[in-house]
DNA sequence: GGCATTACATCATATTATGATGTATATTGC
DNA sequence: GCAATATACATCATAATATGATGTAATGCC
């Protein structure tokens, strides 16, 4: 049993699971779910804390769009998944990756900024 | 009628309305609704476009939530809403600020950097 | 042996932005 | 004067998606 809270509010998480999991894939090569929990926590300094209940169907999604591949392995007696990123998976990632920067970008700028009508 | 489309994908904005009607009515003091969505739209450079179907329930849920406060004034026959923020309001802006600046930082380092599980 | 960790999974629920639709007044161009 | 467009409010069904709860079972460690 996992039981962790997200530092990030629930809402501003939303429609970012998607585009990290590809990064991640794309970046590390072949892993599997449980390793993936493990590795955003790391990589986002303890951030961003997804649950199973979140990636699990998610990876499926994925899979199920075309964007991962996976293959079974045995650890004893023990099956892992072990996903990859596509070739249409990457092409995915590019895209989302130019409007996550750029979204980021728009977001800084409203908050940090004092921005007064005329 | 209005009919636009936002540049961001509806996932990615989930979560961010809240914040930045509060973030508008603290530099602007009192606005309606529809001049929000114009300043939202003008702000954010064209790439943030509030649909009324959003902004309406929105405007009522923080009021609501006590975060907002409203006057009614008339313009000839045509009732307009005037919306303020509350100081619960302004304790809420600067939590949600923090937090979405941070996140804006995770996303940025996330998306920027090759990170390697070794 | 007992407990924590690893590793998969499903499902009901909550949140929330959108598109569609509706109503009505005011303004601008011709 | 009239038609088109902009202003200004609203509601509702739908879609997307992250979570908590819950379940199963093997493995590793003390």
């Amino acid at each position: 049993m996992m039981y962790i809270a997200s530092m990030y509010s629930r809402e501003l998480l939303k429609g970012i699971l998607k585009p990290i999991i590809l990064k991640l894939l794309s970046d590390n090569g072949r892993m599997h779910g449980y390793e993936m929990v493990r590795t955003i926590k790391d990589w986002s300094g303890e951030k961003i804390l997804v649950k199973e209940g979140s990636l699990y169907p998610t990876l499926h999604a994925l899979t199920r769009d075309g964007l991962l591949t996976y293959e079974e392995e045995f650890i004893g007696k023990r099956v892992r998944k072990y996903y990859s990123i596509s070739k249409a998976g990457k092409t995915r990632l590019e895209e989302r990756k130019i409007e996550i920067l750029d979204f980021v970008d728009t977001l800084s700028n409203m908050f940090n900024s004092k921005h007064l009508t005329t």
